[in-house]
RNA sequence: GGACCCGUGGUGUAGCGGCCCAACAUGCCAGCCUGUCACGCUGGAGAUCGCCGGUUCGAAUCCGGUCGGGUCCGCCA
């Protein structure tokens, strides 16, 4: 494919020795110019490379005049002949860097002002208000112009796949109707009807499964998502899904495709990088949370939680046995060398156990040097028999450190889990390059809300019973508009996986409830009553009446995906125009005050804040 | 809703009660330079230290508020 205009015969990143001698055009922005008195040097940039050109004073009096009024940015077009560089000139580093362009007319196409940051210096630092505030220059540097590169190269990747797959792709409205579940929604006001308001997609969950019933059978989109809640690094209030449906299927087979794909995408946009297991691990929720305290583990390093309730039974430590009284847990995760860390670091350690919300971090370290010489916050109250018999049960050996956590049985896992991340990378164990997907199914389908008296679907509302937990979809009351904690309920397991990558959240989805009457059921757990649903889901309640396939799908987030594929923590730089973190567009101004002719349109008033 | 961090020439930082009408690097401007590639050399311009108020004989520096950015908890799947 050639690049070719009326403006360049070749890119800046095209030209090889083997050109030499050919006459070219190129077109592009001023990376840096070397002055050298008759001779100058323009480093050519666009987003494909850099190309040197040299102009010499003798040969080509007029374009030298011209380049010496360039400065950097500037927009440029040059035509003269590709030549081999002299021996010894050329750069190693420049992929263009055996030959050059000497340049016989320089004609400016556009002068720039001197940019507010550096755009020519890879390693710069910028503050990121800055960044955003000239997004159009930021996005100018090479890395930046990879990044969106990249990003198109995986939705490239995932359309072949999910094309050759029998997938249709369908585009669902951006203006559709609230609901209650979940995020809070962006709302547009009506004009035809004052008062009333659309909402933005959280996502496309109900169209696609209406259009499951409609019998479109495999369905995805790229689908941009909107949810009006506070932002986080990983967290915009518009993002991007891979979203996809599938009709006839049951778990497994959801699973297995997105699987297939995932690794075919991976290959595509990450070559280099090795897929740390194929097929994906998958623990049930139980485990994931047992073995690694998250449903979201990086798989990357072991450090596993270990189970202490038995060695540390009858140790005489209270916290230790007024935990396990009380039904709670004891756990811990052995830090492989960790005996050796200075008293500093483990306080960094009980601070981010604090701060993850325990209420202490016990440790035991075993000296690396002889045996049975601990040092312990226990040791004084259990002694050192005691201290070094639990810290063997954790699995540690001479030089290790043991974390220990007291707690009810999910706060000890959750605490312990986050210690382990903390710990895990902290040592660099986590391999930078590998990428680790994991599965984590069997969520439970419902968590008690006891502030609304309700269960509250733990994910999706939509999402099926594993078929054996199907009678459990009751309560004690017999009347499912009537919860109580200790309902059936709780204990159901919903037809629910997520994907992980390398400890990051990727995806979700679920096999979905397609007959009304289950749906009901399980609405009316959820505090539903029969007319506040007819109300609320009638449109998809109504469809289901109509004959829907067995169905079920996913949702993937593009934004960390791209993120991961880029070794980057936050989304916003695999992002062309993202938003701060209270939701600005610093370049655009945005948002900004409605006018008061709109607001008169919509029949709305707009209320000064309080104080 | 809450906690914490940051805000000083265009950019990145230093200075953290008087030695500062603010320092360093880079960028910018001018001059010189025919093989540079983060070119080099010489000279120059450029900052009411985010904003408002307070403490003090004296504030970039201390205190309060406010605005903007970020990280985290809540929230969010």
């Amino acid at each position: 494919m050639s690049l070719s205009t009326s403006y360049r015969t070749h890119t800046c990143g095209e030209l090889r020795a083997a050109d030499a001698g050919a006459e070219a055009a190129l077109a592009g922005w001023v990376h840096r110019r070397r002055d050298q008195g008759g001779l100058i040097f323009l480093d050519l940039r666009d987003r494909h490379g850099i190309t040197q050109v040299v102009i010499d004073e003798a040969s080509a009096p007029e374009a030298h005049t011209a380049a010496e009024e360039l400065r950097t940015e500037f927009v440029v077009q040059v035509r003269g002949r590709v030549e081999r560089r002299p021996a010894g000139t050329e750069n190693l580093k420049l992929p263009t860097g055996e030959i050059e362009l000497r340049g016989r007319a320089v004609r400016l196409l556009a002068e720039a002002r001197t940019p507010p940051f550096y755009i020519n210096e890879p390693d710069a630092v910028i503050e990121e208000a800055l960044r955003l505030r000239y997004r159009y220059l930021d996005l100018r540097r090479e890395e930046m112009q990879r990044r969106l590169a990249m990003r198109a190269a995986l939705v490239t990747a995932i359309r072949a796949f999910h094309d050759a797959s029998g997938f249709v792709e369908v585009e669902t409205p951006i203006l559709i109707k609230s609901t209650p579940e979940g995020a809070r929604d962006f709302i547009v006001p009506s004009r035809f009807q004052p008062g009333s308001v659309y909402a933005l997609p959280q996502s496309p969950q109900q169209l696609k499964q209406l259009l499951m019933v409609a019998g479109t059978d495999r369905y995805y989109q790229i689908a941009r998502c909107f949810r009006d809640e506070d932002l986080r690094g990983d967290r915009q209030p518009e993002f991007t899904q891979l979203d996809l449906e599938m009709s006839f299927v049951a778990e497994d087979d959801v699973m297995a495709f997105v699987e297939a794909m995932v690794i075919d995408v991976s290959r595509k946009v990450a070559p280099e990088r090795p897929i740390a297991l194929i097929p994906f691990p998958r623990f049930t929720y139980e485990v994931a949370l047992e073995r690694f305290g998250s449903d979201k583990p990086d798989l990357r390093f072991g450090l596993e939680l270990v189970d202490l309730g038995s060695a540390v039974a009858g140790a005489g430590y209270r916290v230790f046995d007024s935990t396990l009284a009380a039904g709670g847990r004891v756990m811990g995760i052995v830090v492989p060398g960790g005996a050796g860390i200075s008293r500093s670091q483990l306080e960094e350690y009980e601070t981010a156990a604090r701060r993850f919300g325990a209420k202490g971090l016990i440790w035991i370290a075993i000296e690396p040097d002889g045996r049975g010489r601990v040092r312990s916050t226990i040791f004084k109250a259990v002694g050192e028999e005691r201290t070094e018999a639990i810290a063997v049960a954790a699995g540690a050996g001479p030089g290790d450190l043991v974390l220990v956590v007291a707690d009810a049985n999910i706060t000890c896992q959750e605490i312990l889990g986050k210690l382990r991340v903390e710990a895990g990378r902290g040592l660099g164990l986590a391999d930078p390059d590998l990428l680790s997907y994991c599965w984590v199914h069997r969520f439970p389908m419902y968590h008690w809300d006891g502030e609304n008296g309700r269960w509250d679907a733990t994910h999706n509302p939509f999402s099926a019973p594993v078929p054996a937990d199907e009678p459990l979809l009751a309560t004690l009351s017999g009347d499912p508009t009537q919860p109580s904690p200790e309902d059936p309920a709780g204990r159901a397991r919903a037809q629910q996986y997520d994907i992980t990558l390398n400890g990051w959240e990727l995806g979700g989805g679920s096999v979905r409830i397609h007959r009304r009457e289950l749906l009901e059921r399980s609405f009316a757990l959820m505090g539903h009553s029969y007319e506040g649903m007819r109300e609320r889901f009638g449109g998809i309640l109504e469809a289901f009446e109509y004959g829907a396939p067995p169905h079920g799908g996913i949702a993937l987030g593009i934004d960390r995906w791209a993120a991961l594929f880029a070794r980057v923590e936050n989304i916003r730089e695999v992002m062309a125009f993202p938003k701060t973190q209270s939701g600005s567009d610093l370049m655009l101004g945005a948002p900004s005050p409605a006018e008061p002719h709109q607001l008169e349109e919509l029949g709305l008033r707009s209320v000064p804040p309080e104080g």
